[in-house]
DNA sequence: ATAATTTCTCTAGCAACTAGAGGTTCAAGA
DNA sequence: TCTTGAACCTCTAGTTGCTAGAGAAATTAT
C-alpha cells in the first residue's frame, strides 16, 4: 500500500490533484490508515496513470470519466471509446487550424513594425481595426490562454 | 451616445462581457443616464473593438491591459508593444507544436483500433500505459480543454 | 397607459486545478 | 522513549475569462 505522497511520485500527479480527483469522483475514495491517512493499492496507481496519460493527451476530465467507465466493462464494444478518441482528435485538429491562422496574422503584424514610436506602431494599429487583417479570423480563433 | 446593448451589437462583444471588462478596469467606468444606465461614446467603441480583436488573436487580458496602456502614450517607443506581440507569437507557435504531437499520437491510437470489444481496445490500452507511445509527450502537451 | 424589452446589481458557476491556513500523524534520530 | 520535522489531514479561496440567473428598475413601442 502506498501513501498519497508515494503515489504522487510514481504517477507524476501532484498530491492536491489526487485529492481533487477523489473529490470529484474520478478516483474512488481511498482506504484510510488508523490515523486517517489515505492508502492506495497498485491498482489505484494504474487508474491514476490512465488519467494522467489521458490528460496529457488533452482529454477533458468528463471524457476521461466516460473512458474509465467503459474500461470497467470490458465486454462492451469499443465503438464508444473510439468515438471519444475521434472527438478529441477533431478538437485538436480544429485547434491547430485556428492557431495557424493566428500565427500568420501575428507574424504579419510583427513584420510590419518598423520599430518607431507607439504613435505609428503597426501592431497597435492592426489590433485597433480588423480591416487590416488578411485572414477572416472570427470569434472562435481565440482561447490560446496559455 | 450608445446604450450598452447597441455597443454590444456594433463591437460584437456580449453585454455581460462589457460590464465585466469595466469591472476589472479594462474599460473605464461608463457615464450614466439619468436612470443609471451606461452610455458610451464612439471612442469607447474603438477601445472595445481593440480589446475584442486582441482577444480574437489570443492575447490574455493582462497583455491587452498593457497594450492599451501603451497605446495611450503614443510618444513612447514601440519596442514593448512589439515584445508583447512576439511573446504571443511564441506562445502560439509552442502550442501548435504540442498539438501536432498530440494529433499524431491520437491518430496512431485510433488507427490501431480494430473495432472489437473494450477488452482488447487499443485506445484504452494505449491510454493505460505511456509505454505504447512513440512521441515523448510530457505534462505540458495538454491544455486542449476547448 | 400598458406591455415588452433592456438595463441594473449581485451572486454563483464553469474547468482543472493551485495555494494557503491551521491542525494531526508518521518516521527517524538522540 | 522522546522529539523533531516532514508529510498528511480538512477546508476555504483564488486563478482566467467569462456566462447564467434572480429580482428590480428604466426605457421603448404600441
Amino acid at each position: 500500500m502506498l501513501s498519497i505522497g508515494k503515489l504522487s511520485e510514481t504517477a507524476g500527479v501532484k498530491v492536491p490533484t489526487i485529492r481533487y480527483y477523489e473529490q470529484i469522483g474520478l478516483l474512488p475514495a481511498a482506504g484510510r490508515s488508523l490515523g486517517n491517512q489515505r492508502l492506495y493499492s497498485p491498482e489505484a496507481g494504474h487508474r491514476l496513470a490512465f488519467i494522467r496519460h489521458a490528460r496529457d493527451l488533452g482529454f477533458p476530465l468528463e471524457a476521461i470519466r466516460d473512458l474509465l467507465g467503459m474500461s470497467d466493462q470490458p465486454d462492451q464494444p469499443c465503438a464508444a471509446v473510439d468515438g471519444i478518441a475521434r472527438a478529441q482528435l477533431l478538437a485538436v485538429e480544429g485547434r491547430i487550424v485556428r492557431l495557424m491562422a493566428l500565427k500568420s496574422e501575428l507574424e504579419r503584424m510583427i513584420a510590419q513594425c518598423a520599430g518607431g514610436s507607439v504613435a505609428d506602431c503597426r501592431v497597435i494599429e492592426c489590433l485597433g481595426s480588423h480591416a487590416h487583417c488578411t485572414t477572416d479570423h472570427g470569434r472562435e480563433l481565440a482561447e490560446v490562454s496559455e
